[in-house]
DNA sequence: GTAGGGTTAG
């Protein structure tokens, strides 16, 4: 009994509402007059008396087995498997039959590791497993994707030659495409010397597992080639390769099958065949077949709304939810919170989403690792990293999706450091990451700019099977760019083979922020030499380098040919690129007016560009107006308040640099402390200004000091004060010559090889002096200095910087 | 007396 109670605890523990809901009273313990049944062939129950003879003895033992095993197979059909289990121990339990049921039992109430223990458990008892056995052991090797049990499984089956029996292979093709392994599921297939529909449904169904849809299509063709007629089953497969890969055609193809073959009334083959057309985008079709479906389950509702989501069509899903309920007085279950999350997003609506969560919470379906995913994304999506990551804390189970989703969370809500940290958790887990996760972390160390750390993701998708991959290597491509190393990017891009519109993209936007503006744009031209179609963020791209460049005529052409040629309607990100283009142009006039007339509502970002254009122009006036706006959209922008800070400095208006200092304090921004970064093989080098914190401090004040003076006068003369205070008590500190990014470009010049470029990250925008100052720096030193501030790369050499002296 | 393949979800 003891061994029985132990399960008892287990079964609890991890059922999942799905799994036992309403199937089981509130009272945990079986109730024993549940046990004691009533003999059905008797007028009155059982009594055992004292005396008794040994026919009767047996009669009577004979009755209660009978009994226990009706009693057994009750529970197992309701689904009471704690109460069958417990008839299951009382019972004489040699032959593989009872154990057969209430393995069953556990595997069609979705328990498959506990069927899987009872396996174990029947031969420890000496019960030898049969062909009726194996397929429901192997069923739930499958669905737990228990790779060794299921192999071991299937060497024990072969030893005991069951591996010709059509049922077990089935099962094992099956299995083996769950887990992935469809050249296992393909050797046992080839090897049966009879393959029946099951057998070859079993194969389909494999090649969907693996996401080989068109293997799967060409199963279908292959069986009825051979004269084996395909079944529903064959139909729902193949729908289901279509919708997986969008092949509309092909989905088409196989409606005309079902109509052709008479399943058109089957509701599994009506959902398949609705899901398909939505997620081919074909959600006019998907209605269509719902209005058909005359008995409408909760299946049928779930892929309408599912279909709504898909498609970008909240309110539809909502309204379908609202006749699903009123119309067919059917209630949400999970699948439908699930689908209905992300319309939340989509809507803005996240009082809406946490009424989801709400909902689910009262209905008893957490947790529930798919929804708690999708709460992982509501929550990310809506800003609240906080509530993501308590979601992601408290969940039992985790799925690579999870971890995918919590990853995303940090990225999308610029907590990088966070994400990068999550994923070194997650590469000690028993979990593979996949290209999703790839493509996500990747940027995360394009944000963070360490090209050391770079390198070691690198490193580690070069091992990864994925690593072919154009998302991923798109993201390495401009994690590279980020990380000043514009060579190693283009090497990478030369050697994608199958190059997307994103990769092109990519690649013009890296050369984009290296202020490589001719590069980007013979780049397009090649792009589309080779046929590849610009999209929305090719000309994002262009306009970026046209804006980083100074390509003012070159961007207007962009900007008109996208709509025309094209017919790309500019979004906001283009608008912000025209205004930097009219701002460097210093044609402030026309950029206010082209905000007046923009179709869009002006974003921070706009307001930004316009503040930027203002300051590199000196009109005050101009500028206080962007940053009223900014302040009205973004009251804690802390760019703008430096921003306007050092144009009033740069006026000499103290009061007004006060003003700005104190309006700061009262919004709660600090200014950000500005660094700059020099990575040698071992070491990141950080330094901030008239830092002295450093090992080789005194060298590098030393040389510094040298150039300083070789300058000559130039550096003071320009030396402009940036946040200076009213009573300029601290000039010194305040000073441009001990700035981090000199200190920085200094520590690179005696730490790098002669020849080699020096590369200099900083995370605010450089300032004018330094610019000044890097440039001559560049021309005496006769090295090539890198410095990536927040915006863009500026490349000095003999004097000159890419950037043409705008940024 | 009990087996194998199937619909909606992150």
């Amino acid at each position: 009994m003891a061994v029985a109670l132990s399960h008892y605890n287990y079964y609890h523990n991890s059922v999942t509402p799905r799994n036992l809901s309403g199937k089981r009273s509130s009272d945990s313990k079986p109730k024993e007059d549940s046990i004691v049944v009533v003999n059905p062939g008797a007028s009155k129950p059982f009594r055992f008396g004292r005396k008794k003879s040994k026919t009767s003895q047996r009669s009577v033992e004979q009755a209660r087995d009978l009994s226990l095993m009706q009693a057994l197979r009750s529970h197992i059909d309701s689904g009471h498997m704690r109460d069958a289990v417990y008839v299951f121990e009382k019972m004489k339990h040699s032959d593989a039959y009872v154990w057969n049921l209430v393995i069953r039992g556990f595997a069609e109430n979705g328990l498959f590791w506990e069927a899987i223990d009872f396996y174990h458990r029947m031969g420890s008892e000496g019960v030898r497993a049969d062909k009726l056995t194996y397929p429901i052991v192997i069923k739930a090797c499958g669905a737990t994707v228990s790779f060794d049990e299921g192999e071991k499984a299937h060497g024990k089956l072969f030893k005991l030659g069951l591996d010709s029996d059509v049922c077990v292979c089935s099962s094992l093709i099956s299995m083996y495409g769950k887990l992935g392994c469809i050249e296992y599921a393909l050797k046992v297939f080839e090897e049966m010397t009879v393959k029946d529909l099951v057998s070859w449904n079993s194969l389909i169904s494999g090649y969907v597992a693996v996401g080989d849809s068109r293997s799967s299509l060409m199963c279908l063709l292959d069986m009825q080639v051979l004269r084996m007629k395909p079944d529903r089953f064959s139909m729902i497969s193949t729908i289901n390769a279509c919708s997986m890969e969008r092949l509309l055609r092909s989905g088409k193809e196989i409606h005309c099958q079902v109509l052709k073959c008479g399943f058109e009334l089957d509701v599994m083959v009506q959902t398949s065949l609705l899901d398909m057309y939505s997620k081919c985008g074909r959600v006019d079709y998907a209605e269509r077949l719902f209005c058909e479906i005359s008995l409408r389950n909760i299946v049928v509702w779930n892929a309408m709304i599912g279909g709504y989501v898909l498609n970008s069509r909240p309110l539809e899903a909502f309204a379908c939810l609202r006749r699903m309920q009123e119309a067919d007085n059917l209630n949400p279950d999970v699948i439908t919170m699930i689908n209905l999350l992300p319309s939340c997003t989509q809507l803005g609506a996240f009082l809406d989403g946490k009424s989801i969560h709400g909902y689910a919470s009262r209905k008893g379906f957490l947790p529930h690792v798919v929804l708690e995913t999708a709460l992982t994304d509501l929550y990310g999506a809506f800003g609240e990293p906080k509530l993501a990551e308590y979601i992601f804390g408290e969940m039992t189970e985790k799925s690579l999706i999870t971890w995918n989703s919590m990853i995303s969370t940090y990225i999308q809500n610029g907590r990088n450091k966070e994400a990068l940290e999550l994923f070194q958790e997650l590469l000690i887990k028993p979990l593979i990451p996949d290209a999703t996760t790839i493509a996500s972390i990747v940027p995360a160390y394009s944000e963070v700019a360490l090209l050391r750390e770079g390198k070691q993701i690198h490193g580690y998708i070069s091992k990864w099977e994925h690593n072919q991959n154009s998302y991923t290597l798109n993201s390495l491509v401009y994690m590279y760019a980020k990380c000043g190393e514009l060579d190693t990017a283009r090497e990478i891009f030369d050697r994608i083979s199958d190059r997307d519109v994103s990769s092109w993209n990519t690649i013009i936007m890296s050369y984009a922020i290296h202020g490589f503006g001719r590069e980007s744009v013979e780049l397009f031209s090649e792009m589309r030499d080779n046929d590849v179609k610009p999209n929305y963020s090719t000309f994002v791209s262009l306009l970026t380098s046209c804006s980083i460049s100074g390509m003012v005529d070159v961007g207007w052409e962009f900007y008109y040919s996208m709509k025309i040629d094209y017919e790309i309607d500019p979004g906001i990100e283009h608008y912000g690129c025209i205004l930097d283009l009219l701002g460097r142009a210093g044609d402030l006039d026309r950029a206010k007016s082209f905000i007046k007339e923009m179709p869009l509502a002006p974003t921070a970002r706009i307001w930004g560009s316009l503040l930027t254009a203002s300051r590199n122009h000196r009109n005050i006036e101009l500028a206080e107006l962007a940053a009223e706006h900014i302040f009205r959209l973004e009251h804690d922008n802390t760019g703008c308040y430096v921003l306007l800070s050092n144009l009033y400095a740069e006026a000499e208006r103290w009061a007004d640099v006060e003003r700005v200092k104190s309006l700061m304090k009262q919004t709660g921004s600090d200014k950000t402390v500005g660094c700059s970064l020099v990575e040698t093989e071992c070491k990141v080098h950080r330094f901030v200004n008239h830092d002295r914190s450093h090992d080789q401090s005194n060298m590098i004040y030393h040389v510094l000091g040298i150039l300083l003076r070789k300058l000559g006068e130039e550096t003071s003369v320009h030396r402009i004060t940036k946040f200076r205070p009213l009573e300029l008590k601290n000039k010194r500190a305040s000073s441009p010559d001990y700035h981090s990014v000199r200190l920085a470009v200094c520590f690179g010049l005696i730490s790098t090889k002669v020849g080699n470029p020096v590369l200099v990250r900083k995370n605010t925008r450089i300032c004018k002096d330094c610019h000044g100052a890097i440039k001559k720096i560049s021309e005496r030193t006769k090295r090539e200095i890198v410095v990536g501030d927040s915006k863009v790369f500026h490349h000095f050499r003999d004097g000159n910087c890419s950037c043409g002296d705008y940024w």
